[in-house]
RNA sequence: GGCGACGUAGCCAAGUGGUAAGGCAGUGGUCUGCAAAACCAUUAUUCAGCGGUUCAAAUCCGCUCGUCGCCUCCA
């Protein structure tokens, strides 16, 4: 099946074709190491990771190139607040990342490059662009002409007219255009400066991306990736200076994250309602976040609130028990008949088809985890309605439906655990934070029984309300009571 | 001011021309001495509003209202 993709560039969903057969080129601009990664950047970490492991599943050989910006304004703004070099405080936040990562389980990219580590690409690449007359220097700096370049604009929908309009930029006497951006800054006392032609500086924001794509991947590749909020400046940056050089196409498509939202309005430092990614993680599970993540198409805001997480909680838990159900399944006997509706088998047997039909269209995992859901939904039916001996047949389709439920699964990044050991693990938490010892809550029980067996229902009510107290709750059955840790 | 996205049940969220997936919550049922838990079933004559195109619209077009984003560093 063709996977399509919302290109920004076109505005519209395109074919996957990648120029390499079966191998697949992505590049995702990666963070700013000058402080802890907030719920925004684990959705940028979260998605790209979810679509790398998706296009592996389909069998493409895929290359993935993250990059680190260890060199920038911030960075040396907040190294010189805190006393420290820059590039200290660069690889102290870039270990930081890498913690909140593996905690995600975000699968590490293929190459990783550190703009500090390319200087040199990335002064061969401004040469290359003030060869060409697209670029000039001035005064130790050196900017990229934006008039000259015909295509500025294109991926974000504007043109140089109307951002001038409502531009809020400083005017720099040394720019010919206001919008011209610097591709090279001389360097101010202090700072972090490397030899160039013209004279010792640093590289600007954008070139970095053009310059570590080009040497890891290529001129032209095939999808480059981020938040909504990179589309202007810095891709219409990236691409009037990839193309620029090279004269060719650069990425052929354009994936951009949305935001994620607290009280529907964009999380960022310069309104202080950010939470950072341990924060989440100190109340919630990695799994849990990553299914909060997927609730919702990529493309679209996604708002934070307790309701959501504990929605997402709720999830994770009935897919484990799903699973935990099957793995405790007795052995089916050949020859009975089969209890399972045609309608539900076969919806067992699509669910592989869906799911990937799900995400084939713009990796659509909101409709996919539906799918999920109402997989999982159908084989709890079964597994309630199965007799003490069931057919064979229905215990290797519920079998099956798991592993099914088990890979697709794989692709979002939950349900990594053994099942049967999640839900245990998950009472013996509970257990944890009672206040009260098994054996009293044994002996109250078999309190309550003698109590029962001789229908005094009031004094059996006292023991239950006494052990509801301490979040006790009491199951009677068949086989007599049980007790779990209310949730 | 320019550009763009979005508005689907109490909440979250799919659906992109053929008659509204899924989850949470709610309600009913099974079970129970009564409960709880679990499971089963069920919940939008309707998709912000108004017009238009069409045999057919949540889906396409136009206008209005509302929310958000980008235009400055930002995932």
């Amino acid at each position: 099946m063709p996977i399509k993709i919302y290109n920004t560039l076109s505005r519209k969903k395109e074919l996957l074709q990648p120029l390499e057969e079966n191998h697949v080129k992505l590049y995702v601009c990666g963070i700013t190491s000058y402080d802890y990664c907030h719920i925004g950047h684990a959705r940028s970490a979260l998605v790209f990771d979810m679509v790398v492991r998706y296009l592996r599943y389909q069998g493409y050989a895929v290359t993935f190139v993250r990059n680190f910006t260890d060199v920038d304004d911030k960075i040396i703004a907040r190294a010189a607040e805190q006393g420290v070099e820059p590039v200290v405080l660069a690889q102290r936040f870039i270990h930081e990342f890498y913690t909140d990562m593996d905690e995600l389980g975000v699968l590490r990219p293929d190459i990783e490059p550190r703009a500090t580590e390319h200087i040199q690409e990335m002064i061969s690449l401004t040469r290359d662009l003030i060869d060409k007359g697209l670029a000039y220097p001035a005064g130790g700096d050196v900017y990229y002409r934006v008039g000259k370049f015909a295509d500025y604009g294109k991926l974000s929908g504007r043109n140089l007219e109307d951002m001038q309009a409502g531009a809020r930029i400083e005017v720099n006497a040394q720019k010919e255009h206001p919008m011209d951006f610097a591709l090279w800054k001389k360097a101010k006392p202090g700072e972090p400066k490397w030899a160039s032609p013209w004279g010792e500086g640093r590289p600007g924001w954008h070139i970095e991306c053009s310059a570590m794509s080009r040497k890891y991947l290529g001129d032209a590749f095939d999808i480059h990736g981020g938040g909504k909020d990179l589309i202007f400046p810095h891709h219409e940056n990236e691409i009037a200076q990839s193309c620029g050089a090279s004269g060719k196409s650069f990425a052929n498509i354009w994936m951009h994250h949305g935001f994620v939202t607290i009280k529907d309005e964009k999380m960022s430092k310069s309104l202080g309602n950010f939470l950072t990614i341990r924060d989440v993680l100190r109340q919630y599970p990695a799994e849990v976040l990553r299914l909060f993540i997927f609730s919702t198409q990529y493309r679209n805001p996604l708002d934070f609130t307790e309701n959501a997480l504990r929605d997402a909680r709720t999830g994770l838990d009935r897919i484990y028990e799903c699973l935990a159900m099957v793995a405790s399944l007795p052995d089916g006997r050949e020859g009975e008949a089969s209890i399972v509706l045609k309608k539900d088998r076969k919806k067992l047997l699509n669910l592989k088809d869906r799911f990937d039909q799900a995400m084939d269209n713009d990796f659509n995992t909101a409709q996919a985890l539906g799918f999920l859901f109402d997989a999982i939904k159908v084989m709890n039916k079964i597994g309630r309605l199965l007799p003490d001996v069931p057919a064979a047949q229905d215990v290797e389709l519920l079998q099956s439906a798991g592993n099914t439920v088990q890979e697709v699964s794989d692709i979002l990044g939950v349900a990594g655990r053994d099942p049967q050991q999640y839900v245990e693990g998950k009472k013996k938490k509970l257990l944890a934070s009672i206040d009260i010892s098994e054996e009293e809550i044994n002996r109250l029980i078999r309190q309550r029984d003698e109590a029962r067996k001789k229908k005094d229902w009031a004094a059996s009510d006292v023991v239950r309300d006494q052990l509801l107290a301490h979040n006790i709750e009491l199951h009677d059955g068949p086989e007599g009571t049980s007790w779990d840790v209310k949730s």
